[in-house]
RNA sequence: GCUACUGUGGCUCAGUCGGUAGAGCAGCUGAUUCGUAAUCAGCAGGUCGCCGGUUCAAAUCCGGCCAGUAGCUCCA
């Protein structure tokens, strides 16, 4: 008998697997477990159980459980395109966090048509209720197995030159290499459903082969997979493009150019808001405000490293080989800020010196990467660089960490983000300015702050800047695809670069630190996820428009304006038909619904001189005097603070 | 930049096999004065993204470009 903990809880059991055990435990957890961690390490459920082991079984609910799940659904899904295309050549097939995808190096490309019909053979092959069999086997063996399919030979050639072993899944027809865990066998994979077809590079390198990307999600219910689709459709209706435009907060035009939003009087007016509040923010904070060009010589970009670095990604403007002086629009304040400190001789005293600016930038995307307001062309960021001596690095980073969390906090997005600490890559030299000795310094400080603050973070290894490590607030849009909101880096090359130095104490030169960081991002982006995380309906004090007014007839037209120009006057922000000299006593503005507040006016409102008032949030609240709606207005709104 | 899909009045969409464009909403004019999104009537609005080709004839077929969407790559 050996003694076992599931869950927790202490078991006898003389059985070997785990799902032997489980099944002799309870009957119904087995039937609902798709794999299992054994000590902590995720393994299929006919793994052998030893005595002293800890059992948590996996259902489709759980995280873990679910990747099992795709994983070995990913598996049929390639065992049904080698059935219908069998010169289909195999890459590589993985659970994602939202279902799975496999790649095929395949002639034509999948339609809509392709993608049904292979739906339709893996729920055939389902039926089948293969077994999914583990094989090891040598690597000569595994490239004996594998010899039509050059992507899986490659990968072969990897482990091996590692000395592993290499480990087959077999399933009916189909082998694949894969280390696993898997499903015991495909029965469960019921409800199929293969979202999309595209391109994908191999091994995620656009020097490399695009091959044809399959995506897909599956359960074991019908009815799961109903909601889960139901659930993407109801995503999607929050996507800020669609309501973003609809609600009149932005639009684009041909003629313009692509990435290049036009902000409507509602966007400009809520970014118009929230820079406002920033730029206050900072100045409490101790920040100084700056404006500097939005382009500059060629020369500043070649000091600063970005003209080697990042030249394709900014607007030339003029011919290196025939023009005198090549300008540049810029891509980043960074340099431009660095003038200021280098305006005169500057001494520890000056020091930190915290330098903000509402700065539009410039960069020439790729035409296949603008995305709404969430990847433009130009944009225009809560920038700032803050110069500190070594000592003063780490409470100034604090600062800025604060700085953000409050930003977040205060626009309601606190709950939705995660960090990433974002690492160079030491094997891609090229993109980074720098000795490994600077860069181990940088990231080393950046760990020890992390670690310090308490800050749970993921790495991003190769998503630093050129010149330094940076702290990413991530967060993800509507389609759950994740874009930085905020970032905070530590600098240590380009003050030497610009020969930036202060007078210590002790009279003599020094190079200073610099923080480069944001303190509520790129206003069009957070305006854009401020629009999905609210579907439109903003936070009163966000809100292009705090209260509709509408007179149920025009018989109380005079008095609605009066109404409005009180509110006015109190600096809210009231329904656009305000300035018309008869306001509607319908307004039929799809906006009505998104407005926080709305202040109907009637015969008896008239004659007791009051608003009947009704709140997006809270229903009716009964009529009041505009003077009390004000002030009950202004509470909620400052509230966000 | 790569792969796929899409592009018809301000918006949402219809338009069969190529025969020369239609609706609702919005807008305007008039009527209506109504308690929490669609009152009634009338009017106006489109060289079907742009350019070229095939054809007696193109919104419809073909090519190129522009723009949009998803994914890849990129993202200081």
């Amino acid at each position: 008998m050996k003694k076992i903990n599931i869950n927790g809880k202490p078991v006898e059991s003389d059985k070997d697997t785990v799902f032997d055990v489980l099944f002799d435990t309870d009957k119904e957890l087995a039937r609902n477990s798709v794999a299992c961690k054994i000590n902590g390490k995720t393994s299929e459920l006919t793994a052998t159980v030893n005595d002293g082991d800890n059992i948590e079984p996996l259902g489709t609910d759980t995280a873990d459980g679910r990747k099992v799940f795709w994983h070995t659904a990913s598996h049929v899904l390639a065992q049904a395109v080698k059935n219908l295309y069998p010169n289909a050549k195999l890459a590589i097939g993985p659970a994602i966090d939202s279902g799975f995808y496999y790649d095929f190096d395949v002639d034509t490309p999948f339609n809509a048509e392709d993608l049904e019909k292979i739906t339709a053979e893996m729920k055939r092959l389902v039926k089948e209720r293969y077994k999914m069999e583990r094989i090891e086997v040598s690597p000569d063996k595994a490239r004996e197995i594998m010899k039509d399919e050059p992507y899986k030979l490659e990968l072969i050639d990897e482990h091996a030159g590692k000395g592993e072993t290499i480990t087959l899944y077999r399933q009916g027809n189909f082998t694949d290499l894969c280390a696993g865990p898997h499903l015991f066998d495909i029965s469960k994979i019921k409800a199929v459903a293969l979202l999309s077809s595209t391109g994908a590079y191999w091994r995620g390198d656009s020097k490399n082969k695009a091959l044809q990307r399959i995506y897909g999600i599956a359960f074991p219910k019908a009815s799961e997979l109903e909601e889960h689709l139901r659930m993407l459709e109801e995503a999607k209706k929050r996507d800020h493009n669609k309501i973003g435009r609809e609600l009149e907060y932005f639009t684009t035009s041909d003629v313009i150019g692509q990435g290049l939003p036009i902000l409507l009087p509602k966007g400009a007016k809520v970014i118009q808001i929230l820079q406002r509040f920033v730029e206050d923010e900072e100045y409490k904070r101790g920040y100084l405000l700056t404006k500097t060009p939005l382009m500059a010589k060629s020369d500043l970009y070649k000091i600063s490293g970005h003209w080697g670095h990042y030249k394709e990604g900014m607007f030339v403007l003029g011919d290196e080989e025939k023009d005198k002086e090549v300008f540049a629009l810029r891509p980043m304040t960074c340099p431009f800020q660095y003038q200021v400190f280098l305006n005169r001789m500057r001494s520890y005293r000056d020091l930190p010196m915290r330098l903000g600016e509402t700065s539009t930038l410039f960069r020439n995307e790729d035409s296949g990467e603008m995305h709404g307001l969430i990847r433009v062309r130009q944009f225009t960021i809560s920038e700032g660089h803050l110069i500190c001596t070594p000592e003063q690095l780490e409470q100034e980073f604090k600062g800025c960490l604060e700085l953000a969390q409050y930003m977040l906090g205060c626009v309601g997005l606190s709950d939705d983000i995660s960090y990433r600490f974002s690492q160079w890559d030491p094997h891609d030299r090229d993109k980074y300015i720098g000795t490994e000795e600077q860069w181990n310094e940088a990231q080393g400080m950046m760990y020890n702050i992390l670690d310090h603050l308490g800050i749970k973070y993921s790495i991003g290894v190769g998503e630093a800047a050129f010149y330094g490590p940076k702290l990413d607030i991530q967060i993800k849009n509507v389609y759950g695809k994740e874009d930085t909101l905020i970032t905070i880096q530590i600098d240590q090359m380009l003050a030497a670069q610009f020969g930036m130095e202060y007078v210590d104490k002790d009279g003599s030169k020094k190079t200073p630190c610099i923080i480069h960081r944001t303190a509520i991002g790129c206003y069009e982006r957070t305006l854009a996820l401020i629009l999905e995380k609210f579907a439109g309906a903003l936070p009163t004090w966000i809100a292009p428009v705090q209260a509709t007014v509408m007179p149920i007839s025009d018989a109380q037209a005079d008095c609605a304006k009066e109404v409005c120009d009180k509110l006015f006057a109190a600096g809210l922000r009231v329904n656009a038909d305000y300035r018309n000299e008869k306001i509607g006593y319908k307004i039929r503005e799809a906006q009505m619904q998104k407005t926080p507040f709305m202040l109907i006016i009637g015969d008896k409102e008239l004659q007791s001189g009051t608003v009947a008032v009704r709140s997006r949030k809270d229903g009716d609240l009964g009529s009041m005097s505009v003077d009390e709606f004000i002030t009950y207005i202004t509470k909620i709104i400052n509230e966000h603070k």
